[in-house]
RNA sequence: GCCCCUGUAGCCCAACCGGUAGAGGCAUCGGACUUAAAAUCCGCUCAGUCCGGGUUCGAAUCCCGGCAGGGGCACCA
């Protein structure tokens, strides 16, 4: 590139010679220039060279950094640094995902406005990765809070309506007391609010959904493209997240008595077991149980309901929990023999799976078999498994085995039992074969305030009425702070009647706005399309760019979203490329989660006071021994213990590397090809092992090397050919590129002491000359049996004839020969090994 | 209970297709420099790859069975 460059040359040049490595006064140097430079500034519509895009996930703005945003941007910024080198346009943007509960507590305590707290935080982050030294593209900047961005957060949820994916309906949903709203599945863990920890309850309430189960069989077929390149544990945790289980559905109709309720249907993985059903039963949450309950019976199910409400979600889930439940008082027709079964209410039974409805088999279902036993309740076998039978043993025959009692199938095995079961099903018009799913759509509602609105309107005449896309942005009141934003149980937002009241957008009549805000799972779940484009303000992104940059040749994130963001965003993907905004169906072709920075053995907490603070590792060994730090001490994927590593072992060896840019003597461009050969073979065998290294990411193990590297060219230097020798030079301008992935600064400093202008950064790789990498003789290892015994220097191409004739001729290896017997078989891998065995 | 990942020197970690177990670093120890110390530089030591079987001429690597640690799912019909 042309150089403006603010810094010249002959100034580095003509600094001390005896200076020292001072990581301050580099710092200082550096960083001004790469941002008047504008060194990072990607040019999307440069096509001329072949494009990548490096994406980190990005931050929230919770306070300053810390020691996990140091981890995962040094390892990110290791191949957007490599691929810019390599000649590749390269888009690595950065942003803020600044929607979110923090802000809005720390507003109440404060007597604020979200905005203040969040915009001061960011802007605090942004300094410190300024500092941090990413390059990245900051001119692509952008916050999920901004008008700007969220007009198109609500866009595409106008867009999911339109569609059939965004809708509301009443449920029983995750409560957390604790933080006053309600919570997708995903964000329940174990039984807790992922966010605070505290037990979550049901309440049934009236809420938005986005339709992911429409997706479900796409989210799981897809997998396809992204195994290989995203970590397999994700891949293995979304699939069990999905939870696909085929079997059945079955039609039960309802007995006379009760005529006016139709049939249930119930999902079944067992349909081979239909005549082992003995009763029927419900989800004492779901409105059927209300529906199925007789006047008698009405009085009982209110009070176990009531009792329900009591029960944690922690407790119920645990499956050794005792069966509770109540008769409903109606019958259910069992659909081949007409048998009568009671309906019964239990809390075992999840109302938002299947048809909130099983059919009980207790002789082959654990469950049902603790529910027939609490409640005196008939087992009937009809699959012979060889094991005894389960009212006596209290354990459900679940094995393999053949149909019994059972008139259509008898005598089948499991497999073909089910089979066949399914076509009696179809033939008797009472059921068919059918794929269930454990994924839930995803609750999108949020009571809180500081979030994307939902752009709709409620209208007394018209209902539901979305918001013209003309009039977004909804934009938040800007005049709500401290305790006006305390949660309540309903949004922040109903309170303010000024905003809450509008004229509908059909009919004009006064009407409501929705008062609940959007997931900020939401907001992240399209943020790397809006890089492209982040000031567009006629559209959300422009497909044409889109279609050239992405999928994402790198994310980089942590693990904790292996079900969260990315399931939602691989969803949103499917979305957009269904509604004709992108030709791809998968956001990240390939994902690193990089693993945490702990400290003794445990995550870093307030709590346990063994927290590490970044900018005081900042200060005390500088931007690049930190960085080296975390990319050295472990592969990336795993985690990287504080107490076990040590920055100021990475500052020595950045003190090193950076001397040999000092040592140097020879001018720029000599010709190395005229220097020490050994040492040229050491650079250039470095330069074509990190480039294996670094497509398999095994970015520690290119530390490992340039170590080596250095150390050789110290060698050289001190007791070799010397600071004049060109290799030397070729050996330290080598250092200084592969050192700029991890260690900018220093990198950069070296590049100007060795005659370059800047920015190394945008310097070209270096060209391995293969020849170097030919060597002339090798070790041939001589094993007898196995084992180690002799070596011997050959020449690298010489014949398996020849190689194994010299090692037989070895004095060493005729001794064990000889005491082995005699040569009974010879192995030859030439040049490297032979192998005797005697006997 | 089911599923996934990991196990190599005191510690963090390397080792292409099965082919010399050790590249790099930390720590320790020794030496050089120094009046001394720090810093710096040089060098040494340390394991036979969690355990038990198997395949093979040959296993850290492949297979089977355990053990230990980490993670995910779990009343999902």
């Amino acid at each position: 590139m042309s150089v403006r460059c603010p810094i010249q040359v002959s100034e580095t040049a003509a600094r001390s010679e005896k200076a020292s490595y001072d990581f301050r006064e580099i710092e200082a140097r550096w960083l001004p220039f790469w941002e008047q430079d504008g060194t990072f500034a990607a040019d999307l519509d440069d096509n001329t060279r072949p494009r990548k895009y490096v994406c980190d996930m990005f931050p929230y703005p919770s306070g300053d950094l810390h020691m996990g945003h140091a981890e995962a941007f040094a390892i990110g910024d290791v191949p957007a640094r490599y691929w810019r080198m390599r000649g590749f346009n390269v888009l690595h943007p950065i942003g803020w995902d600044s929607f979110g509960l923090p802000a809005e507590n720390a507003a109440i305590k404060n007597n604020a406005h979200p905005a203040e707290w969040t915009y001061a935080n960011i802007d605090t982050q942004a300094a410190s990765f300024r500092r941090y030294a990413i390059s990245a593209d900051w001119s692509r900047r952008l916050h999920t809070s901004d008008p700007e961005y969220y007009q198109w957060t609500q866009w595409l949820f106008l867009q999911f309506y339109k569609r059939g994916l965004a809708y509301r309906k009443d449920s029983p949903v995750n409560w957390c007391p604790s933080c006053q709203t309600v919570l997708a599945n995903e964000q329940v863990v174990d039984g807790a609010c992922e966010r605070c920890k505290t037990p979550v309850t049901k309440k049934s309430l009236n809420q938005w959904y986005f339709k992911i189960t429409d997706y479900a069989d796409r989210l799981l077929e897809d997998m396809q493209q992204l195994e290989g390149t995203w970590p397999e544990r994700v891949l293995a945790m979304q699939r069990n997240w999905i939870g696909r289980s085929t079997g059945a559905s079955v039609r039960f109709d309802i007995a006379d008595d009760a005529a006016e309720v139709g049939p249930i249907e119930v999902f079944t993985t067992r349909p081979d077991t239909l005549y082992g059903v003995t009763f029927m039963v419900v989800a004492a949450d779901a409105p059927l149980a209300e529906e199925l309950v007789t006047e008698a019976q009405r009085a009982e199910l209110d009070s176990y309901r009531e009792k329900l409400k009591s029960v944690s979600e922690i407790e119920r889930q645990s499956a050794d929990r005792e069966k509770t439940g109540v008769f409903l008082g109606s019958y259910a027709l069992h659909p081949l023999t007409g048998e009568r079964l009671p309906i019964w209410a239990s809390d075992y039974v999840l109302a938002d799976y299947g048809t909130g409805a099983v059919m009980g088999v207790p002789a082959h279902d654990q469950r049902d078999l603790e529910f027939a036993l609490a409640m005196d309740l008939p087992v009937t076998v009809v699959v012979d498994t060889g094991e005894e039978h389960p009212a006596s043993t209290g354990t459900a025959a679940s094995g393999e085995g053949t149909a019994i009692n059972s008139p259509r199938w008898e005598g089948l095995p499991k497999q073909e039992a089910i089979e066949k079961a399914i076509e009696v099903f179809e033939d008797e018009g009472v059921g068919r074969a059918e794929v269930n799913y454990r994924l839930r759509d995803w609750l999108i509602s949020r009571q809180r305030f500081w979030g994307a609105p939902i752009p709709v309107v409620h209208c007394a005449d018209c209902g539901e009425v979305p918001v013209p896309e003309d009039q977004l942005p909804v934009t938040l009141p800007t005049d709500m702070r401290g305790e006006q934003l305390a949660p309540k149980g309903k949004s922040p937002l109903a309170a303010h009647a000024e905003w809450t009241t509008v004229s509908c957008p059909e009919c004009g009549k006064t009407a409501t706005r929705d008062t609940d805000t959007m997931d900020t799972f939401v907001d992240s779940s399209w943020y790397y399309l809006r890089y492209l484009d982040p000031r567009n303000s006629q559209e959300v992104f422009s497909t044409e760019r889109a279609n050239q940059w992405l999928p994402v040749d790198q994310y980089v994130g942590g693990v904790e979203h292996a079900i969260l963001h990315l399931l939602y965003s691989r969803f949103f993907t499917k979305v957009l490329h269904d509604m004709g905004l992108v030709n791809f169906t998968e956001p990240f072709s390939a994902l690193l989660n990089q693993g945490q920075v702990l400290n003794g053995g445990k995550a870093m907490s307030k709590s346990l006071g063994n927290g590490v603070d970044l900018g005081e590792q900042l200060d005390k060994y500088g931007v690049d021994a930190v960085r080296l730090t975390m990319v050295f001490a472990s592969p990336p994927e795993d985690d990287v213990d504080w107490a076990d590593v040590s920055p100021s072992g990475s500052a020595k060896f950045l003190s090193r590397a950076w001397r040999l840019a000092q040592d140097v003597t020879s001018a720029p461009g000599a010709d190395p090809t005229a220097g020490a050969q050994p040492l040229r073979a050491v650079t250039h065998r470095t330069i074509a092992d990190a480039e294996a290294l670094l497509e398999d990411r095994k970015y520690n193990v290119v530390v490992a090397r340039l170590m080596e590297l250095v150390n050789a060219a110290r060698k050289e230097i001190d007791s070799g050919a010397g600071p004049a020798d060109p290799a030397v030079r070729e050996a330290a301008e080598t250092t200084a590129q592969l050192l700029s992935l991890v260690a900018p600064y220093t990198a950069e400093d070296m590049w100007a002491l060795l005659g370059h202008e800047p920015s190394v950064a945008n310097s070209t790789w270096p060209q391995v000359e293969q020849s170097l990498l030919v060597e002339d003789t090798v070790t041939a290892v001589v094993q007898v049996k196995g084992k180690l015994r002799d070596k011997l220097e050959v020449p690298a191409d010489i014949s398996a004839e020849e190689l194994q004739q010299r090692a037989l001729a070895l004095p060493k290896i005729q001794r064990y020969i000889t005491e082995g017997g005699g040569v009974r078989k010879v192995i030859v891998r030439e040049p490297r090994l032979v192998n005797v065995v005697t006997g």
